[in-house]
DNA sequence: GTTAGCATGTAAGGAGTTACATGATTTT
DNA sequence: AAAATCATGTAACTCCTTACATGCTAAC
């Protein structure tokens, strides 16, 4: 049922697949990479945790003094055999939630773990998602037409032309996957053998 | 402290600015015409028609027999001064929820009734906002830019470019905005003395 | 006559922000 | 030395969806 919350576990665990890290940084990428959280806050990252520790799909270390003379309290979260396992399933399902405005954006972030066969579902599900919007603002402007200011119908138009927009996006991405019709990796895709946790040794701000 | 309900209470006041509604009306007008809520439900429209009629921002009646033979328990909310006077207060206000996304363009869809340095204001506030994201992004893609899959990158500069055409047309409106600069309505705004409620001879649907 | 839409609500529960609480480390 | 940032959490609270409960009206 709990739609938001599967899709913050699913970019977790997604995240920690390509690396182990911890809560800071879980979060930095998480506003950062992904638009949909984009103001996470912690009374929500550090439970979620919790719970994917608490069953076993992640493990909590210590990071121990390795980085540098004094030892912080930081948690380093790594990705178990089974939270693999648990992410494989969740990837290769494409329900509604893969359509929606924040899951989509979410789903598609790991496409390049995605079987082809899978993108191609959530794309098209995404666009006809869109198309169905799109009926939806052509009928609602068709019946207030004459009752609207300029200001309304700028909005109205503007929304229109970003969903053409996208829909014209997500048809490119459709035809460049059906040119390449096997599951192929189009970019490079980071080490399924994580090379461990790199220390920051100049942190990123911000 | 609550911005969510603030901006649906604002959509209320405004849309029974317009003209007196009942409730079931007013779900469909706020689902179709307001980009933001999308999918609101009764179980937070009744609620706050209650609290709003609870305050005397808005009255209550029950729609009399006039429509047709049969009276059905429809219940019509009107504005009263009092709500008059709130929401003109709240639309001569332009604090930073009026910026992000979801609430701008519920401030946007009443601009006809917001005085020109208010809209000024707003649409700054929000070009503003939008290039702060611009820089987010741009920063975020060069500190991950190596490891980078092409749908990432593809989401990522599909985004980007949303973002500066939104940019773009907002710059539109603000020069448009500013060409005329005394508080002119662009557009034919509802009268003003609301044509009490006219009841669908033949109901619109969905 | 039965489905679909109109119309109004309540109860429960989950999701996630805000605010609080604390302390180390790095930069200025 | 002070300020900013890194880092981890908890508690309370708000918002809002889901599911439930009910009944009327129009269309097929």
């Amino acid at each position: 049922m709990s739609r938001r919350a599967d899709l913050l576990e699913f970019a977790v665990l997604g995240l920690l697949h390509e690396s182990p890290m911890h809560g800071y940084e879980l979060r930095k990428r998480l506003n950062a990479a992904l638009g949909a959280f984009r103001a996470l806050s912690y009374g929500t990252l550090y439970p979620c945790l919790k719970s994917l520790s608490g069953r076993g799909l992640i493990s909590a270390a210590q990071d121990g003094a390795e980085t540098g003379p004094s030892a912080r309290a930081r948690i380093v979260y790594e990705l178990t055999a089974t939270g693999k396992e648990h992410f494989g399933d969740l990837v290769s399902r494409a329900d509604a939630t893969a359509y929606d405005d924040e899951g989509f954006g979410v789903r598609m972030a790991f496409f390049a773990r995605t079987e082809s066969e899978v993108r191609m579902r959530i794309l098209e599900g995404r666009r006809s998602r869109l198309q169905d919007r799109l009926d939806l603002i052509h009928a609602a402007s068709l019946a207030h037409r004459e009752r609207m200011d300029s200001w309304t119908a700028a909005l109205e138009r503007h929304g229109e032309e970003s969903t053409r927009r996208e829909v014209r996006w997500l048809t490119e991405l459709i035809d460049a996957e059906r040119h390449t019709p096997r599951g192929s990796r189009p970019g490079p895709l980071t080490d399924p053998h994580h090379p461990a946790y790199t220390p920051p040794p100049n942190p990123t701000k911000e």
